[in-house]
DNA sequence: AGCACGCCGACT
DNA sequence: GTCGGCGTGCTC
């Protein structure tokens, strides 16, 4: 009797295709192999999900699986359902989130490859190529390359048409071939220390802190805990987790916002687990990556550290997730699939049955609201502070930087003391402002500080999508609105170059740290002090390990208070806060916070170190204004090339969001604020709800089908 | 995603 | 007349 088994297959596909199982293949074949499989003219690496012993249809005619790959299940149940609530959580095809939880090298399949023939060899020589040809024919004459790496090199508008003619020419062969994963002998079995070797002195409220934790972890239950404290008393925690989950033999999933974060903690970690240790990020070479995943898949690893990537490590007896600064936004990015790290860890623990901790000292409002209302907020306490604040209240015509924090950091340059300044240059937006008040034009219904929209003389609102005329009087005293340009971090090193010329000053921003070895250089740099100022954006701020200094600052975090973004607030606080993160301990630190809207709460809190008084403020304006916690909201993006589609793909959706009946608020389709990006025209609809499920209920069906570049933000 | 099929405009 | 652009639909 012939076996039948159910595939996903790394495609855009909704559901499963069935093959059938070659009898010589049904002792291999289990749920969780991955199987070689053809798909029309190509081949594939899928997987299986389920085995039938009857044909599903008998009218169909299946294809067999070519060859099972695996002697043993390459993933475990609990991967595959984590993974399969994933996809239907954010709204992708299973098939491809299975894909990314494997290394590339694992998963053959059919590429093309072009290669030179003698004929375009001659005519590289002889120069009858036209412009595009003999790009083409140049690159390859060192050695053959895939149709895509061709298409990035070369700028030709039709890049398969033009590949089409020349193998038609003779001047170059495509050929498809199925790239086969080496044999790679199996590592041997390291034996891993039943007990580590660690003095952990945990005072006996932390003991008592993390006692719940650990009968969760006893239990192998799912259960959520937020950790609310210090980061120094969170990591003590953890670690003695750790302890008890590895001796358990359990494992352990540790996620940190990003690589960045890892590297001091690895150097930890391996002095005190050693080789127990496997790490997971997105930089890692294939091979690289290929050896830590066989290291997890084997056992070898006892702890697994990384960022969104380690989400899918191959572990099994997991007991233990960790999700390390839950406040991160970067938890929240987008790059690959669309997920948010935090629910997908989640889901993740619940499905292996593990306990699922979150750290911060200063949490997202949403998870410190329901891990309060959930009874699963562990409070780790608050750490005295010692720092002297300062509050400047920012007055106009003085420069970008107030004279006042300009001699405290003359003080410091004095004293050979090193400086750590903040500034969060706004992105793209410019806003309008009062000349005379201050006045920025807010929405009256969000809340939000509007955008000004030279281009259609509108004033916008990111959250309502409502646009209202540009008015150029101020509505409050009737100066005149001017367009305010954020005054970008460059402009401030500037002003600190003018008035320490002495000074050695540099910039760290995101754009400027993109590369690896600028953002270490400066670090470094500023490790060996040959750097005096280091003026940062928020992305300074997630860089832990510099040596402490007596004086930080903070200019003007009131700016992330005018960005569309009901989350804010939570966004200025953060910011302010981790200005601390770098302060030397002691009664001669400082931190200096230059703002001019010192009476915000944001503000105000953050200089007090109060999160508890933030959130409170917090919690009652997203009451209020009707914001997550209190409803779900879900921000979906179309973006392709073609405007037109990409509309039209906007329209539909909304149009079955509208028809389905649901009680579900829409707004838009409206031109997303970043209105082309890459090249592709993006446009954006929100939608609020009051329970999650009908916001799910309503996302799937009228998405369906839908293939322009959709990518979705869910909140809370 | 690939890849085939099928339908319209401009040229060897 | 064909070639090749692109929109549509299918792949077990």
């Amino acid at each position: 009797m012939t076996l039948y088994a159910d595939v996903v297959l790394p495609l855009p596909l909704d559901r499963p295709y069935t093959y059938s199982v070659p009898p010589e293949q049904t002792h291999k074949i289990q749920v969780g192999s991955r199987v070689l499989i053809p798909l029309g003219k190509r081949w594939l690496t899928g997987f299986v999900i389920r085995l039938k012993k009857k044909r599903p249809d008998p009218k169909l005619k299946y294809k067999p699986i070519a060859e099972v790959l695996d002697d043993t299940p390459f993933f475990s149940p609990a991967i595959l359902s984590y993974t399969e609530r994933l996809s239907r959580s954010c709204f992708m095809p299973w098939g491809e989130i299975l894909q990314a939880a494997v290394p590339p090298s694992m998963l053959p399949r059919t590429r093309a490859a072009v290669s030179l023939t003698p004929g375009g060899r001659e005519a590289l020589e002889q120069g009858t190529l036209s412009t595009e040809e003999r790009q083409v024919v140049a690159l390859l004459a060192t050695r053959p390359h895939s149709p895509l790496f061709l298409q990035k090199k070369v700028q030709a508008k039709n890049f398969p048409g033009l590949l089409a003619r020349m193998q038609k020419k003779g001047l170059v062969i495509i050929e498809k071939g199925l790239k086969r994963v080496s044999r790679r002998k199996k590592g041997e079995l390291s034996t891993v220390p039943a007990q580590l070797e660690l003095d952990f002195s945990l005072d006996d409220g932390l003991r008592k802190a993390a006692g719940p934790i650990l009968e969760v972890i006893a239990k192998q239950t799912f259960s959520p805990f937020l950790l609310f404290g210090p980061a120094g008393r969170r990591e003590a925690v953890y670690f003695h987790l750790i302890r008890e989950a590895v001796a358990r033999s359990g494992r352990v999933l540790y996620l940190v916002p990003e690589i960045s974060l890892a590297p001091a903690l690895i150097d930890k970690y391996k002095r005190k687990i050693g080789d127990g240790l496997a790490i997971l990020h997105s930089r890692l070479t294939d091979r690289q990556r290929e050896l830590e995943w066989q290291k997890i898949k084997e056992g070898r690893a006892e702890v697994v550290i990384g960022p969104r990537s380690a989400l899918f490590a191959p572990l099994s007896d997991l007991r233990l997730v960790i999700v390390e600064e839950e406040q991160d936004e970067s938890y929240a990015q987008q790059e690959g699939l669309p997920f948010d790290v935090r629910k997908a860890a989640r889901i993740r623990a619940e499905e292996e049955k593990a306990a699922f901790v979150q750290g911060s000292e200063a949490p997202t409002v949403e998870s410190f609201y329901s891990a309060r209302k959930g009874r699963f907020l562990i409070d780790l306490g608050r750490e005295t502070a010692a720092a002297n604040v300062r509050l400047l209240v920012f007055r106009r015509a003085s420069g970008l930087i107030d004279p006042r924090l300009k001699r405290a950091i003359q003080d410091r340059l004095e004293k050979r003391e090193q400086v750590i300044l903040f500034y969060n240059r706004r992105g793209y937006a410019s806003y309008l402002v009062c000349a005379l008040c201050d006045h920025v034009p807010h929405c009256d219904r969000c809340d939000l500080s509007l955008s000004y929209h030279k281009k259609e003389g509108k004033l916008v609102c990111h959250a309502c999508r409502r646009a209202v005329p540009a008015v150029l009087d101020c509505p409050r005293c009737g100066g005149r609105l001017i367009v305010r340009l954020s005054a970008g971090i460059e402009a401030v090193a500037e002003e600190l170059k003018t008035a320490f010329p002495e000074g050695r000053i540099e910039v760290f921003a995101a754009d400027e740290a993109a590369r690896k070895e600028k953002k270490d250089a400066l670090l470094r740099g500023f490790e060996a002090k040959e750097i005096d100022i280091l003026i940062g954006t928020q992305s300074l701020g997630r860089q832990p390990g510099l040596s402490p200094v007596y004086l930080a600052g903070v200019l003007h975090p009131e700016m992330i208070l005018h960005l569309a973004d009901f989350r804010s607030g939570q966004k200025a606080f953060l910011l302010i806060r981790s200005a601390f993160g770098f302060l030397q301990e002691g009664e001669r630190s400082e931190v200096y916070i230059q703002t001019s809207a010192p009476d915000h709460y944001s503000i105000r809190e953050a200089a007090r170190g109060d999160y508890l008084g933030f959130f409170e403020r917090e919690i009652k304006l997203r009451r209020l204004l009707d914001y997550p916690p209190f409803c779900f909201l879900a921000q979906v993006f179309f973006s392709g090339e073609k405007a037109r589609h990409v509309a039209a793909a906007a329209r539909m959706f909304v149009s079955r969001v509208k028809s389905s009946g649901k009680n579900v608020q829409v707004f838009g389709p409206s031109v997303a604020s970043v209105a082309r990006k890459r090249g592709l025209f993006r446009v954006q609809v929100s939608l609020k709800t009051r329970r999650l499920e009908t916001l799910n209920g309503v996302l799937g069906p009228s998405l369906k089908g839908i293939r322009s570049g959709k990518s979705i933000f869910l909140f809370p």
